[in-house]
RNA sequence: AGGAGUGUAGUUCAAGGGCAGAAUAGCGGUCUCCAAAACCGUUGAUGGGGGUUCGAAUCCCUCCACUCCUG
């Protein structure tokens, strides 16, 4: 008989209750979790990007957390090339995976793929990012001559979207629009998304009170231990890098405990925005289990959803 | 319940008779290989009442609130 491959991805603001869902699904399912969230990839930030915590990883099997180096180059089409491998050998074994994560742009690359661009080039970047605090009018002089159609609608404030442009042009000799298809590709997996729907007062109450948490935890002890690594990516994160300035001395730990909190609720935010214009996600209120193992039943008896 | 001072946006502070402004918070949005990133946009205030004046956040009276001092 063929085998099943069901994907169910939970997905939500931080503090929503992700990892919990996802555990209980996956126990309840007798399979194992999927992360996709661009923090938990790596390893020495069990606290601050909310990892899982013993228990959890005890409860089901969970993949692609702090299972990488804080100083890779890791990118999200690292993620999606990994999760795909994986997805494979986990299909075959479980039929049905639980994703569980806050990235919208990892989900996206996880359910719809990304197109063919060139890869993130870290040294080429560098020169960009150097050549753009001298001139950024220079950059996008160049932009405007490579890809006219894609400068015309770029935020041209924005670094990080002008460099990458330029970067996809100048390696692949092509003009970075001509590039990008704007459709999802097909996987040969269902797919189900399930999303965790919290009144915004109740969330960010719930933020709070998990700084409160991870500042028990440790969580400042996690971030003295990753203070050297401050340049990388992976430290460019909510929770560490306001401790740093108060290891530098230029915030209060009450100061950078306050900014954890606001960067929390800000990110939640932003990722609301991003999961809000996805109409394939099923929104829940908390507490709203049964409804959702019937639903998850459902797609998994085949029934159109 | 004696004296003095202060009341401007959620907060900190501008404007001292002539269009109430900033920072920050809040809110909304963008997103195809750094995305917990990087950006963009935006709501919102003169404590209440009266008076002077062409015109009051600004001057006067009063009430209220807060702060300090004295007892």
């Amino acid at each position: 008989m063929a085998h099943t491959r069901n994907l169910i991805v939970v997905c939500g603001p931080t503090g929503s209750g992700k990892t919990d869902l996802g555990v209980a699904l996956a126990a309840r399912l007798g399979t194992v979790v999927l992360s996709a969230d661009s923090r938990q990839v790596y390893r020495g930030m069990a606290i601050g990007t909310a990892q899982p915590d013993a228990a959890q990883l005890a409860a089901v099997k969970h993949y692609m957390v702090a299972n990488h180096d804080i100083g890779e180059h890791y990118t999200c089409g690292h993620y999606e090339r990994e999760a795909l491998d994986l997805l494979e050998t986990l299909f075959e074994a479980y039929g049905t995976v639980v994703a569980v994560g806050g990235s919208g742009l990892y989900i996206n690359a996880l359910c719809h793929g990304m197109d063919k661009l060139p890869e993130a080039d870290h040294a080429l970047r560098q020169q960009l990012e150097a050549a753009w605090a001298q001139d950024p009018a220079g950059l996008l002089d160049e932009l405007r001559q490579s890809d006219p159609a894609y400068y015309e609608k770029v935020d041209r404030a924005n670094p990080q979207r002008v460099i990458r442009a330029i970067e996809v042009c100048r390696l692949s000799g092509t003009p970075y629009s001509a590039l990008r298809s704007h459709t999802y590709k097909k996987r040969d997996f269902n797919i189900l998304k399930i999303g965790i729907d919290f009144p915004r007062e109740e969330l960010y109450r719930r933020i709070d009170l998990r700084v409160e948490r991870m500042k028990e935890a440790g969580l400042e002890a996690e971030a003295r231990a990753l203070y050297p690594y401050r340049a990388y990516n992976a430290l460019r994160t909510v929770g560490y890098r306001e401790l740093f300035d108060y290891f530098d001395g230029t915030a209060t730990l009450g100061d950078a405990v306050d900014m954890i909190k606001r960067n929390s609720r800000r990110y939640a935010k932003r990722q609301m925005t991003w999961f809000t214009k996805d109409d394939a996600i099923h929104w829940f209120a908390p507490g709203r289990e049964e409804n959702i193992f019937s639903l998850v039943e459902g797609f998994l008896r085949g029934e159109h959803v």
